[in-house]
DNA sequence: ACCTGAACACCGTTCAAGT
DNA sequence: ACCTGAACACCGTTCAAGT
């Protein structure tokens, strides 16, 4: 009769028990089954038990996609950006087969999570230590963002940014604290330190440039004879 | 008292009129408020009434994506394949802009509907005719495929294919007559023709490809100073 | 032929109540 | 502190009925 100790009681929910499980039905029975009934059935609890530990399914979703970011391998450090970014581009891959699901919610998702932003903010340290420019990092951010992520992101959140410009200040030196090499690589795209916040790049240019190493590198592989011949040009 | 011209009865619905509103639905105040519900209030009618014009909810889904298809501007045959495919691309996503709800449904699709097919099959021949290789074809719409669509294109439905060998045949013969170039390719990806549908490719071999490709293109451009000097290398 | 009303089995979420 | 029951405002979809 010791109260911790009853057989069949449940361990407490706890905000990681209850990811955990979120990953573990979309992994299993796909996203679209994925209710927060079902959810609660699976962790022999009823829905509303779950609203203790995440404040809605828009958290939980957040929840899940910094759970899969978590399984990315720590990046390696062997002083070659190019290679180091390849690895790490690999193991994202690796993860993004494993949760299926995540592609299609990582691309639902109105704002990233600080997880994301984190990992965004390693790469760029990684670039932007190997020697290539803000500008050039920026542009490679959003040239493997495309093709690794399968979406476009936005790395501030949507919506209008706050009206009162001590609350921009405020928010920019906290983003400026936590993700350092972001803010540097964002600034190169504006020029417009001040308007960082909400502002946005070029888009299109960026796009354009992306499609045109992308044409060039197929001419290349054309005119090399590939496949017949050798991968690189 | 005509009874077909009656002040404020409403055209019949059609198929086309459904889709129309589905789009300006999500296009106005975004895809997480398109509603079976939501929808027949635009149209001035019960929801009940929309399942005469399309099965349900899915294929609404799927109608939508064609119809976003649809709006991409006719390709234009200058000889010059990859001018040519660099306009078709930009043309795509200037209507991708157009519709921000389009790239998340589109990943949420569980098959291609024949308007993706068919436009795919399109860039296919395209390249084809400029002299790429099959292979070579294949491997450039995996790279644009990110980079058109925002996601990873599956091009045979998911599912297990039909066990029965006469209907895969079957399947075959329908497809082969429908997208040539898209099967020219596909064969060329999987050296097993009888193995091709469901079959996929090597996914793996084609993602590093494409990593390396713009890996080199980004240190091609560091190379030579970007932004600094040219945008070429 | 085309649309509707009532109904069913689901959703996410709130709130007051239980232990 | 943590969980539950009942309830609310929604979903997609079926079926028999209306005009």
């Amino acid at each position: 009769m010791t109260p911790t100790a009853l057989p069949g009681k449940r361990p407490p929910l706890t905000r990681a028990t209850v990811l955990a499980a979120a990953v573990a039905l979309a992994d299993t029975s796909g996203i679209e089954t994925l209710s927060m009934r079902n959810l609660a059935r699976d962790l022999g609890v009823v829905a509303m038990a779950l609203y203790k530990h995440i404040a809605n399914k828009e958290e939980l979703l957040d929840g899940m996609v910094e759970a899969v970011i978590a399984e990315f391998d720590p990046p390696a450090q062997t002083g070659d950006w190019a290679a180091d970014l390849r690895e790490r581009i690999l193991s994202a891959r690796r993860t993004m087969l494993r949760h299926p699901w995540a592609a299609q919610v990582f691309a639902g998702r109105p704002a990233p999570t600080p997880a994301v932003l984190a990992h965004l903010d390693s790469v760029a340290a990684g670039m932007l230590a190997g020697g290539l420019s803000p500008a050039l990092t920026h542009q490679g951010l959003h040239m493997l963002g495309s093709l690794i992520w399968g979406f476009h992101l936005e790395v501030f959140p949507s919506g209008p940014p706050p009206q009162d410009p001590a609350e921009r200040e405020e928010m920019m030196i906290g983003f400026a604290a936590a993700y350092p090499a972001v803010l540097t690589v964002a600034m190169a795209a504006s020029h417009d330190p001040a308007a960082i916040v909400g502002a946005g790049c070029d888009d299109q240019a960026e796009f354009e440039l992306t499609i045109d190493l992308v044409l060039d590198g197929l001419k290349r592989l054309h005119e090399a004879g590939w496949p017949a011949k050798s991968r690189k040009s």
